[in-house]
DNA sequence: CTTGGCACTCGCGACTGCCGAGTGCCAAGA
DNA sequence: TCTTGGCACTCGGCAGTCGCGAGTGCCAAG
């Protein structure tokens, strides 16, 4: 099948460039790959190819180099993510069993898929509202300073400081901590916070003392429940295997450099997170910011059970190892998946 | 004083050097400053300066640039701390004023230092060792598996998981709770840790039925409340400004970013805290890591009251603005202490 | 000690010519 | 209809050359 053949081509195209990171051109092709062909041949392959947009010349008289159309085609039908080695597989299950609690899970698998893909990871945090309450405790560092810690069915703990403007005695101190726990503890996220505010209503309408305390505490709790900085949250990690990339400064390790400064781009380049065991990649100008539009992504969701929580991945130059990564992507997914199980 | 020029004349190239990023000429110089020399006559204290080996020439015919050495009588002797304007200092407050907790705080600190100085920042959390225990709480987060959450009176919360061999009953758990709680609340690290090791040594010999139990959680506890890996955390922020220096790549850029992956060697960068208002300055070379030998670190120590709990500050080239950054790694340090202070 | 003059150095950018990888097209063969 | 070898052509990159100009060191005079 001649049709077969291009993809072939393209095929190795995407192979030969990731692997020398110079254009490739068809002697080079044949030599490398056993296409059965002569050079010719391919070279007419390659001009359809191009002519259809999955490869380009840099400038004439260069080698090809894939498009992010022939990075997609490659991904979606030229390549399959190829499993990890049991030993692979044991050091990921090595590395993330010693974690200690959630954050540390999330440090050690940013860490952990740096390492694995030599690429920038990023990992959010497990988002809240879909967790129920713990435990809440509320504790006086000082006349007029309370202190809110949140304890979550994740494991993820929360804590705010509140301010109040009179004292409250140990007494009145253990009440509200006990109204707050009857109406939170064992809730999720929204009927906390309903609740919360029935709270509040029936202090103010009862008079009571401390229905100001009251009031900024639920305020504060509400806060810290709902607070979208909680969902905000990531992890980085790998920066350094930037330098790799010293050429392409300003057009790829710039840009990335500043978007992870901001967490909020970070979250929008991960996405929405894919369900299942689906990894999703996003090449180039796929991606939601233009500055970025010489960096692929590769992500998707992890959660307990078949929840998915949060989203973790790498960002990385469109010319990378995609089977490779997605694998890595995939496995770490899992793992962490499995340890939020056990939790 | 022929004395006094030639300083005048090295605080001039240093100066210049570090606005342009260009070698300084001897005629460059006598235009933008007013020595009141002639430019021949400048070549001559150039000579001797750099005989000196305070600058050095890159080539034959090229002006002139600081050596460490030459950065070092500079930041020493030829310039001061310039103080920040009042609107600066404003608007460092306000940046600070709205954190949350601890973390916020930290977090806030690095992005601000990145901002004022438009540097890497690096800022060390707390430690520990002199802060004493606030609250001790006990949760169990299933059958077997108990989350310990310790507050300090730093404000800062440390959480481990513990998991157990056996249940525990409600009782024995309040009881346990109960136990550690007067062991170490209100106590010192050290004292805490001391008086575990005493509550465990009575459980076991008096044979109680928890005594594995409350093995466990105390050195989850010890382990957590003097773990160096809270020392030895730090937070980063600010590595988009490494773009500014997209020349130099290899020898400043890559290294740093390297750098800013290991804590622990940040850690080393960052060194003794220096007491007081004292602005650390390390200047190339001088510093521990010899890949750094082209970055200079400005650091001081932070905390409450006259304590020093932990260092901030940053690293930059050695061709940094010493002034203007020393006088933000100073202010920051100041209101953050203050923070501290009142919390 | 300062200064103007002067010869000297040498990095850098502009320019040139050449090499070779790679291409497209074509005509012949399967 | 597809494949293949041949061939002319393109053009980026590299090495070599060259002149400019910034900057220097030295010297003799003020």
């Amino acid at each position: 099948m001649v049709e077969d053949r291009r993809l072939d081509v393209l095929r190795a195209i995407v192979e030969d460039y990731v692997a020398t990171e110079e254009p490739v051109g068809s002697k080079a092709l044949v030599e490398r790959h056993r296409l059965g062909v002569s050079p010719a041949t391919v070279r007419n392959d390659m001009a359809v190819l191009e002519e259809e947009g999955y490869i380009a010349q840099p400038h004439t008289s260069a080698g090809r180099v894939p498009t992010d159309k022939g990075y997609r085609l490659f991904v979606d039908r030229l390549t399959t993510v190829k499993p990890m080695s049991a030993a692979e597989k044991r050091a990921i299950a090595t590395f993330l069993d010693g974690a200690m609690d959630l954050d540390d899970v999330v440090h050690r698998s940013v860490r952990l898929l740096a390492q694995l893909t030599r690429q920038v990871a990023v990992v959010q945090y497990p988002v809240l509202s879909r967790s129920t309450i713990r435990h809440v405790d509320l504790i006086a560092l000082s006349e007029i300073r309370l202190l809110l810690v949140i304890i979550l069915s994740t494991g993820r703990v929360e804590q705010r400081l509140v301010e109040m403007q009179v004292g409250l005695t140990e007494e009145q101190l253990a009440d509200l901590r006990h109204r707050i726990g009857r109406a939170t503890i064992g809730q999720s996220i929204a009927d906390s916070a309903s609740n919360l505010q029935s709270l509040v209503d029936a202090a103010a309408a009862s008079e009571r003392a401390d229905a100001q305390v009251t009031t900024e505490v639920a305020a504060a709790m509400v806060e810290a429940i709902s607070d979208h900085r909680s969902d905000e949250r990531v992890a980085v990690g790998g920066a350094a295997n930037l330098a790799r990339f010293g050429d392409s400064f300003d057009t790829a390790v710039r840009p990335l450099l500043e978007a992870l400064e901001e967490h909020v781009v970070l979250l929008r380049l991960l996405g929405e997170a894919t369900t299942g065991g689906a990894v999703t990649v996003r090449i180039g100008h796929e991606g939601p910011v233009e500055e970025l539009a010489s960096t692929s992504v590769v992500a998707t969701g992890y959660g307990p059970g078949d929840q998915t929580l949060a989203t973790l991945g790498i960002v990385g130059p469109t010319r990378m190892d995609y089977p490779t990564t997605m694998a890595a992507v995939r496995a770490v997914a899992r793992y962490v998946s499995r340890i939020l199980d056990e939790a």
